[in-house]
DNA sequence: TTTTTTATATCATTTATTGACATATGTCAT
DNA sequence: ATGACATATGTCAATAAATGATATAAAAAA
C-alpha cells in the first residue's frame, strides 16, 4: 500500500473498509471492533491500536465526523463523502472478484 | 497490512492477487504488468519494482515457480498451492463485497 | 545510428498495521 | 469492599508492503 496514500488514489485498505460499513450507523470506536468481528464471523478482527489509528485519519479525511459523546465514549458517523468513498470501493472489489472469477472458473 | 506477513494469514494482498490471476497462464514478469493492466482496464498498475519484488515473494512461497525461461525472459506459473490461496481469496473478497451490500443498499 | 520497447533488477523511502503497553471507569461475584 | 473482568480510549516502536528512482542490457523500430 505504501509509498502513496491509499486515501488520496480513493482507495480503502480493508480495515478502513469495514470501519466505514460499521459507521453507516453511528457507533463508538470499541463497538466498531465488536460489529467488525461479529459481521465478518471472526474472519476480521481489529484491535485498538488499529481502530484508533485509522479512526484518526478518517476523520483527518472527513470520511468520517464526531458526533454527541456519552461520557468516555466518543460516538463518530460516516459522511457524504465517506459514504460516497465506500460505495466506490465496493465497486472496485466487485471488478476484482469478477475479474478473477472470470479467468478462474468460479461463479461470480 | 504489516507487522504480520499477509501469506502467512493466508491472504494476498491487490497486487500479489492480480499477478497470481495473471500466473494461471505461464507468463514472464513483462507480460504480466501489461496483463494486469488490461484485465483491470488501467485501474491497477503494478510496475517493474512492486512486479520483481513480489514475483520474488510468491516463488519464496511457492505460490508460484520457475518454467522454461526463453533467454533473458523469465517464464512463470501458479502452483496447486498458489491456485488453492488464490480461490480462497476470491472467497474471502466476495464476502466483504457481500458483507458491504448488505449493509448499504447495494445489488450484490 | 539513434530511439524506443522489451525485460529484469535493486535500493531507499513512505505508508499501513499491530503487539505491547498504559490508563481509567464500570460491573459483578465473593 | 475487594479482586477480577469487561468496557473504553489511546501511544509507540517495530514490521511489512508498495513504489519512485535508478540501473542495465538486448532487441526492434525509426
Amino acid at each position: 500500500m505504501p509509498r502513496t496514500d491509499s486515501l488520496e488514489l480513493g482507495e480503502l485498505t480493508d480495515s478502513m473498509f469495514y470501519i466505514l460499513l460499521a459507521l453507516t450507523t453511528p457507533r463508538h470506536g470499541y463497538l466498531v471492533m465488536q460489529f467488525v468481528e461479529e459481521i465478518t464471523q471472526g474472519r476480521m478482527q481489529i484491535g485498538p491500536a488499529s481502530m484508533y489509528t485509522i479512526i484518526k485519519k478518517l476523520l483527518n479525511a472527513e470520511l468520517i465526523e464526531p458526533m454527541d459523546g456519552d461520557g468516555k465514549k466518543k460516538n463518530y458517523q460516516i459522511t457524504r463523502k465517506g459514504r460516497s468513498i465506500l460505495t466506490d470501493d465496493v465497486k472496485r472489489r466487485q471488478a476484482m472478484v469478477e475479474d478473477a472469477c472470470a479467468i478462474l472458473d468460479m461463479e461470480g
